[in-house]
DNA sequence: ATTCTCACA
DNA sequence: TGTGAGAA
């Protein structure tokens, strides 16, 4: 991969910074992780330290939740296009990737996207 | 000062 | 999910 991709995986943010950019709690954020939703990275002090990847997951996350999903269900969308790790990560991490997950949800049939209830 | 984990009135 | 305790 590039040195683009490189640093997109490379990002260290502390988990109040995730929090500001996303909108997310920080529980918020914790939590999505267990569901495997979002992969950072640890500090020696059992930091979490994100990257700018794994914001445009959580953003992508963020809306498919207001979207009615569940984390079960974004978690299956996430992982058929979700190449992340340290691979081979196409540079598909924003416009291509909604366009892959706009047609994932259709494909799936099931998440009606008529309007977004953003309710915070 | 920040974040982490765990458990719950 | 939020919140607080206790440790790092």
């Amino acid at each position: 991969m590039n040195e683009k991709q490189i640093r997109k995986n490379m990002a260290i943010l502390p988990v109040s910074s995730i929090s500001k950019l996303t909108g997310l709690s920080p529980r918020q954020l914790r939590y999505y992780e267990q569901f495997d939703l979002v992969h950072p990275k640890r500090s020696k002090g059992n930091q979490r330290l994100y990257s700018l990847n794994d914001i445009d997951c959580l953003l992508d996350i963020k809306d498919y939740l207001s979207s009615g999903m569940t984390m079960a269900e974004v978690k299956r969308v996430m992982l058929k296009q979700s190449p992340i790790a340290d691979q081979e990560t196409a540079e598909v991490s924003d416009t291509a990737a909604r366009k892959i997950f706009s047609k994932e949800m259709l494909q799936i049939g099931r998440w009606n996207i008529h309007d977004s209830n953003n309710l915070y």
